[in-house]
DNA sequence: CGAGCGATTGAACGCTCTCAAAGTGAGTGG
DNA sequence: CCACTCACTTTGAGAGCGTTCAATCGCTCG
């Protein structure tokens, strides 16, 4: 449905499209899944006030790596994937952002990854200084922000484990659970799954080559464990089966 | 100099070494570099009257993976590896923590890995409700594990960036070199660095073999980018060397 | 219908792992 | 004091998983 909208014009650049003055928060498709679900009303129109919502075209990149992190963002719309670069181009995913999901909660003087949008995206944009100001304002904004650093912490141990220790096998079908529980928490059905991402992405998500990656569905949708289907849409045959192997069982 | 005190006597298991009414915190190691840098004498004394001083002997389990997490420790001396397991047995160590470290930022309702301590340990153990409660009252101190937990999440990030990209050596390049920086941090010298851990938890905090740690430990020692010394420590030779290859280039 | 890009498939290579044995060193007991 | 023990580390040989290089397929969009 959003897609939809963005799909039909195509945005050269981060445009303003509403912000202070106006009330993006109203429409705002994060409003029940972020930050903003634990604050009360006085919490919303001061945040409303330092917030811009902006749009981001497919591909565009939302900040570099290195580049001083002056502004945080709130995914509002479509997929965000981060990622950091060896200099000799290799590249590994940190995350794919979602609806709901808060982008620099690493607060550093610089941004620590690159943010690129995987799809048509919306994003919600806060100065850091006026953010910074306002979580010493209200402690519940700081207490909420530090329980989503929380869970990604718990996130990215997760995947360190994925990547240093699961097989290939093991690395997608974890991959397709952690997606369709992720799904589920945005209000849709656990299956099929939407891969919003292209090959290459999950290869770079999971330590993985592209082949490697297109192989192993292969040998999945083989095993009768999966089936892929039109859209970038994979149903999921056996869902016990997949997480018997993602946990390595 | 901790080590030696601790070394001259067993502990058999976590015991209250100081504690609400003392004064732990007056002799603490971790003093200058944890949470408590950031703090008022106000809020150092209302931490210390939650804080237990514990003494926990090498290789025993601080907790486990799936317990409740009732606590939160502070490292005050020794190092702590934590880890997670697959039913299988594989293991992936998610960090190793020396003084000044914070066990348990993420703040769940249970233990995501196991934390184990890899020298004679001491830490600073906090009540997890007690905690949150000063956290309400302490903005400050909030922000301040707000603040480690963020650049957590940026070692984190660089840490998939490693186990999903990089080759064996590149790996054991960048580990000497973190603990070459953190060393220096410790207010140590950052030449020889010094691994109090075996080979088998390097390779499974890297994602390799205990095997490929040792030829690759060697083939280093070989090219004179490292020299092994005696008392588990390795001199950097070529600290530009260990770079570049770390680095990728 | 043709162009072009992403995905799939194939074949061969190589880095790391696995299995196995020898080496080393700290701690113990004779 | 020295030999023994046991755990850890190192070294060797061979195998395998995932990569690399290359070609084909198939979809989407002009």
């Amino acid at each position: 449905m959003l897609s939809q909208v963005m799909d039909a014009d195509g945005v050269a650049h981060a445009e303003p499209h509403g912000g202070a003055g106006r009330d993006p928060c109203r429409h705002c498709g994060a409003r029940a899944l972020s930050v903003c679900a634990a604050l009360g009303p006085d919490e919303i129109r001061r945040l409303n006030e330092i917030a811009h919502s902006i749009r981001v075209e497919q591909h565009a990149t939302i900040f570099e790596e290195g580049q001083p992190a002056d502004a945080l963002f709130n995914v509002t719309g479509g997929t965000v994937k981060l990622y950091k670069l060896l200099p000799d181009g290799r590249r590994q995913i940190t995350g794919f952002l979602v609806t709901g999901d808060f982008i620099g909660l690493a607060l550093n003087e610089s941004y620590a990854y690159t943010a690129e949008a995987v799809t048509p995206t919306l994003l919600c944009r806060f100065p850091r200084r006026k953010l910074e100001a306002l979580l010493d304002e209200f402690p519940k904004m700081q207490r909420r922000l530090f329980s989503m650093a929380s869970n990604e912490l718990a996130a990215a141990q997760d995947q360190m484990l994925l990547l240093g220790r699961k097989t290939a096998r093991e690395k997608i079908c974890s991959f397709l659970l952690s997606l369709s529980r992720r799904a589920v928490l945005q209000g849709l059905g656990p299956n099929p799954v939407h891969l919003p991402m292209g090959r290459g992405d999950i290869a770079d998500y999971l330590g993985l080559t592209i082949e490697t990656v297109s192989r192993t569905f292969t040998q999945l949708k083989t095993s009768g464990t999966i089936r892929i289907e039109p859209g970038s849409r994979i149903r999921i045959a056996d869902p016990d089966g997949l997480s018997a192997i993602a946990e390595g069982s």
